[in-house]
DNA sequence: CTACTATAGTTAGGTAAGGATATAAATTAG
DNA sequence: CTAATTTATATCCTTACCTAACTATAGTAG
């Protein structure tokens, strides 16, 4: 009973989380802090990045692509996806043996959060991704314009 | 002339990084790959949250709202917050002093990140963020739905 | 048989990022 | 003087991540 007085205490000086409604249904949880627990660790948006534009499937086409990704953190961050049903994992019986990951709908669903954070930095740090940005045409830059993201 | 041979082969191995352009102008960096430099810390989009939904500015704000942040993080956050000029920093000599973060027009531009991110969770985590999820209102949830995130 | 290739990872050991808690600086109230 | 408030910083410790080497499996070349 002491022991439960003083953790409420402590919740009530550390967890005056925020209370809110959306389209008159109560939350339980912020959707923000909720979508971070799945996809905010380091290199998991890249991954899907490279699934959803790059039409990537495989262990070391994630590993030559990404940006200073390594085994180790590449096979836990593939697990974790799986385990959150974001993709799949299946194994062609081929030699060498090929194993493909492909996303489910629930991974697709993430494009349009990787296309504003493309349409972000296109628009407010233009000189940090284009090599002679062009003032006019950037103005003109739709979440769309990301779309061709293309190997060549 | 040997030395850029040498690194070229060796950038062949690791970085077959995708060339790409978007509306006709070349790219030197992925736009997903900086935004993620500048947004892609642990507590960093929650800190924007609070900031551009709540309306918080102040570091004793962030730091009871926020979930579980620790006030060495949040100090740092902060920092680099506004090194990547996101947020402002202001010192009102009062007492005791206070100090206010508010958002830059960059800072402010990246709301529609947050919203793409809680339409995710609402419409494909639902039962992990409302209390009684009604398929019928899910359905027509929009980025907008969000905007109404309120303390009480 | 051994040696070598390729794919898809795992293991060991170290560095960096983050967490918990205590404390500091500045200022005023009592 | 002490206490209280706000905005942090300092210290110590744990977890996450990085680097390099290695494993497993199967086929091919000599």
């Amino acid at each position: 009973m002491t022991e439960q007085k003083l953790l409420d205490g402590d919740d009530n000086k550390k967890r005056e989380t925020s209370h809110f409604m959306i389209d008159g249904m109560n939350c339980k949880c912020c959707p923000v802090f909720n979508t971070l627990g799945i996809i905010g660790k380091k290199f998991t948006l890249l991954l899907l990045r490279n699934m959803i534009f790059l039409k990537q499937k495989r262990f070391n086409e994630f590993l030559n692509s990404i940006e200073e990704i390594n085994p180790k953190t590449l096979s836990i961050r593939l697990k974790e996806l799986e385990k959150d049903r974001l993709i799949k994992r299946e194994v062609f019986n081929e030699t060498p043996v090929r194993i493909e990951y492909y996303l489910t709908e629930k991974g697709k669903a993430l494009q349009p959060i990787l296309e504003q954070m493309a349409l972000f930095s296109m628009k407010f740090c233009c000189e940090m991704v284009f090599e002679n940005p062009d003032p006019a045409k950037i103005d003109k830059i739709t979440s769309k314009s990301f779309r061709k993201y293309s190997t060549a």
